[in-house]
DNA sequence: ATTAGTACCTTTTTT
DNA sequence: AGGTACTAAT
């Protein structure tokens, strides 16, 4: 094994020889370092790689660390590793065993499309959804919960509808609402076997029900999986426990995670489950490592700080091995703007005075949302920059026009693909739209379909519908080719409809499109595979993420991130974003202290991210300018309300604050110049 | 009766 | 950036 510096504990844990093992291990004391360092050792014990599974929370984190077993390898020796997201490697279970899992020719909805099927339900079942007040989104949230923690409906309603209350007047109203729920849940189940959806759940749901039921499927897979490799385990959630657990007879499980970590409760993970561990797993072990090789002493000091002000107890000193460093700085701002700016020269100072190059900087937020100021500015400074997390690439309105083409030939019962593609066409509404899905639903198959769709519709609206759906068909076999001759047959709407961001911001998605595309063999797959896809922003382009797709000439740039994007990362300087009153904890969730907890856990992981410099910004006009509905609530619950003095270092913006340029109006300019009326 | 256009609103976090 | 609710146009 090359470049592996391990220390003994770490190498203990690499080369650990029982069944199965949780690492417990603190934020920067080697976690992934493990990860990597086992799938390594075992491929070089002779262990074939195809065998081993690695599955991690976000497809960059299972590409990074393939990647960095592959290099700490010789040769080609890991070239079959496998590393995927829960979601994809049970996408792919599916798509290798089709006869296994019985799908063939479904398609993979994303949350939209499952707000878009439960709205066609609120429509189709207009009495119930009138009893009840809650909104299809609500309905979406309270099925998914049920699924992901594995309660039941009135469980699930009580925690997402009514915030976990367990009083009478609570307990009455469920009672009322619960059945006219399940109407509707039910019907959206119909509705998903008659259109072959599958949406996000289903994908774990199918195999672990497979599994658990059939001794043949358990035989199957054992002879393909003997390791899997679990990142990030203490945000596994029930359903994914549900899912593993058959393959404790058939693998070993080799698993690392850290409880002050765990930020995806409201996915319905539970910190508390690598307690668990050792009574869910026989013969298994635990391995702790405590040992900080990340940051500086003073940064872990922040750290330790905040999560021992936590009513809970995680029971963690981080100590650093590397020694005492800069201390942190909290700096206040007074707008977003100041903050941006404030960060944009920071960053540039260190890169031309300080020989820092941009990649040494991470800048972690706690929503998508709140850095488009910040993207703005460094656009405006020519900063170079990648962001993580937000929308999925298949996810943009316009890629979801073109993509629902292909989705309708490949499934002809897909309505809310035939919805999209047909209401695309100018003079084509919901209305008209519905009547001629209620056709079409009467084809007997796509080729059935192919012929007579244009006399189904009719007009040069039919002709065109038709003539796209025929040629999708026909290159069904090379779906480069397909989204090509789609795009071309669409390019001139599309440009008219997105008429206002066209050139700029979206017609350079569409080469993105195809070469994803060319990675796929078939429709099916781009559409089930494809969809979990990761988008990342370059400097204002979304490209892809995690493929070859997006190697860039720009390899050093700053990185901006969510911070439940960025487990894992790290880097030399960090910038932790608007750690104001009422942001954490978000003002949203007062009432439910473990959502406070959360908050506070998602502050841990962004500060432990840091190596060397870490700055907190902090907005001084958060208090009015935040809406909240619980107004009036005091700050007692800021987290950083007590902040001991001594642990950071105070300080406003150093750098000129420059404002934006006054934006000359037209009527600013006389217009009335040069004609002479007389 | 339908569709197109517009003005506001509202954003956790991820698969 | 996208959805919704309203209004204008066909």
């Amino acid at each position: 094994m090359k470049n592996h510096i391990l220390n003994e504990k770490q190498k203990k844990a690499v080369e650990f020889e029982g069944e199965h093992l949780l690492v417990l291990a603190g934020a920067g004391t080697g976690k992934t370092r493990c990860i990597v360092g086992r799938a390594a050792y075992l491929i070089e014990k002779g262990v074939q790689p195809e065998k081993i599974q690695i599955l991690t929370f976000t497809k960059r984190s299972a590409n990074e660390i393939v990647e960095r077993v592959k290099a700490s390898l010789t040769d080609n020796q890991a070239q079959s590793l496998n590393g995927s997201t829960f979601h994809s490697w049970c996408n792919q279970l599916i798509v290798r065993y089709p006869n296994l899992f019985g799908a063939a020719s479904y398609t993979v909805i994303d949350p939209d499309d499952q707000l878009s099927v439960m709205k066609m339900v609120c429509g189709d079942q207009i009495l119930e959804y009138k009893g009840i007040r809650i909104k299809p989104q609500q309905l979406i949230d309270i099925y998914s919960y049920g699924r992901n923690t594995r309660q039941n409906l009135t469980n699930s309603i009580r925690e997402k509808v009514f915030k976990g209350k367990t009083d009478e007047e609570t307990n009455d109203e469920i009672d009322i609402i619960r059945p006219k729920v399940e109407i509707l849940l039910k019907a959206y189940q119909q509705k998903k076997g008659e259109g072959r959806y599958i949406d996000y759940d289903d994908l774990l749901l199918i195999v672990a029900n497979r599994l658990r039921n059939d001794e043949e499927a358990r035989k199957i897979l054992s002879h393909q999986v003997k390791h899997l490799l679990i990142d990030e385990f203490q945000d596994t959630n029930p359903l994914q426990w549900f899912l593993l657990e058959p393959f404790l007879e058939i693998a070993n499980f080799y698993c690392v995670g850290d409880d002050a970590q765990s930020i995806y409760s409201f996915r319905g993970a539970d910190y508390k489950n690598v307690h668990l561990f050792k009574e869910r797993v026989p013969n298994s072990e635990i391995l702790i490592l405590d040992k900080n090789y990340r940051s500086t002493q003073e940064i872990l000091d922040l750290s330790n700080w905040l999560i021992e002000e936590s009513p809970l107890d995680y029971k963690k000193k981080l100590v650093s091995s590397r020694g005492e460093g800069m201390k942190p700085k909290l700096i206040n701002v007074s707008s977003q703007w100041e903050e941006a700016n404030f960060i944009a020269e920071n960053i540039l100072e260190n890169f031309t005075e300080n020989n820092k190059n941009f990649a040494s900087h991470l800048i972690l937020s706690k929503s998508t949302y709140y850095t488009k100021p910040l993207q703005a500015v460094f656009i405006q400074k020519k900063i170079p920059y990648v962001t993580y997390g937000g929308r999925k690439f298949m996810e943009a309105a316009h890629i979801k026009d073109v993509v629902s083409a292909l989705r309708v030939v490949n499934n002809l019962y897909d309505e809310i693909g035939w919805m999209r593609f047909l209401t695309f066409w100018d003079g084509i509404g919901e209305i008209k739209a519905g009547k001629y899905i209620s056709k079409i639903l009467e084809f007997k198959d796509p080729l059935d379909c192919a012929q007579n769709l244009d006399d189904a519709i009719g007009g040069p609206e039919g002709e065109k519908i038709g003539d796209i759906y025929n040629t999708i068909l026909l290159n069904s076999g090379n779906v480069k080719r397909a989204i090509q001759e789609t795009y071309s047959k669409m390019e001139l709407s599309l440009a008219f409809k997105y008429r206002k961001d066209w050139e700029e911001k979206r017609k350079s998605d569409f080469p993105v499109l195809e070469m994803l595309g060319d990675n796929y063999a078939s429709i099916g797959q781009l559409i089930s595979e494809g969809i979990l896809e990761n988008a990342k922003q370059l400097n204002g382009n979304p490209v892809l993420e995690g493929s070859q797709i997006n190697d860039s000439e720009i390899k050093d740039h700053v990185i901006i991130s969510t911070v439940h994007s960025a487990k894992g990362l790290e880097a030399d300087v960090c910038y932790v974003l608007n750690v104001s009153p009422k942001v954490y904890p978000s003002a949203w969730n007062l009432d439910k202290e473990e959502s406070i907890e959360e908050d506070r856990r998602v502050l841990y992981v962004a500060l432990t991210r840091a190596k060397n410099e870490l700055y907190v910004t902090r907005d001084t006009n958060s208090i009015n300018t935040v809406k909240t509905p619980n107004s009036g609530d005091t700050n007692s619950n800021y987290f950083l309300e007590e902040l001991p003095g001594n642990l950071v270092e105070q300080a406003t913006n150093p750098y000129l604050i420059i404002k934006p340029k006054d934006i000359l109006t037209p009527n600013k300019i006389d217009l009335s110049l040069g004609m002479d009326f007389s």
